[in-house]
DNA sequence: TGACAATATCCGCTTATGCGAATACATAGA
DNA sequence: TCTATGTATTCGCATAAGCGGATATTGTCA
């Protein structure tokens, strides 16, 4: 009962779920999230680290980059939390508008060879 | 986005999930559920008033009793949200003691008629 | 090896949340 | 109206959790 609050804990933040949502449809450095929820640097960290210690996401590391993506080994009841969640936060303005900032982002770091150049 | 959030926090406490569990099969007045828990009445009461601020319970008066259920009338997430919940803390041992607690306690309360005496 | 970039963790601080006891409120019945 | 019972709220306190800046860690490349 008490690790299936945890896992509810996770999602009480709305940073988090913006996270997630963000990651629905792939992975991500630290550095692009930051871009679009425009936090600084540590605040996306630790928040990344809550969503990893309830095994929502996992991170793999790329060189300078950690990669961060869904959990793929997820419990049924994560499953279908996060199916239940993806579809909601599609629905949601702050969604949309963080989709449409990564698009954004993504752009200019295509078109800028030195990408992140870590800012805040 | 913070609205979703907080109806997940509502679910980040054990107590709290142990409540929905127990109100799945009906409505509870506060003193059955201050007998499962073993908790004191103001803890139960507070817990009951985080979740009918989220959306989750909803509870009427019935003289002295103030009786509690899930909510009628439920966004299509807290529905299905629900459902997950549901299917999840059966088959914890936690929901199953307090599913056996809860009976025991309901038996006890129809041999005796002065029903609840407030203890704790 | 040294400098730099991306990320993680630590630090002091502030706010939120949980607790049990005490108190306040609401209702039923004498 | 007075009293007793069930429930809600308040109070002081302790702990948890969030924040941003500073620092530590990890990896790259010259």
């Amino acid at each position: 009962m008490k690790t299936t609050a945890h896992l509810f804990k996770a999602l009480s933040e709305p940073v988090r779920l913006r996270i997630i949502a963000l990651l629905t449809d792939g992975e991500h450095c630290v550095c692009d999230l930051m871009a679009v929820l425009d936090l600084p640097q540590s605040t996306v960290s630790r928040h990344l680290a809550a969503l990893r210690h309830a095994g929502w996401v996992e991170g793999k590391r790329q060189g300078l980059w950690m990669y961060y993506r869904l959990t793929g080994n997820k419990s049924p009841l994560q499953q279908q939390a996060l199916a239940l969640l993806r579809r909601e936060l599609i629905t949601l303005s702050q969604g949309q508008q963080d989709q449409e900032a990564l698009a954004a982002f993504l752009a200019t770091k295509d078109e800028t060879p030195t990408a992140c150049q870590t800012k805040k």
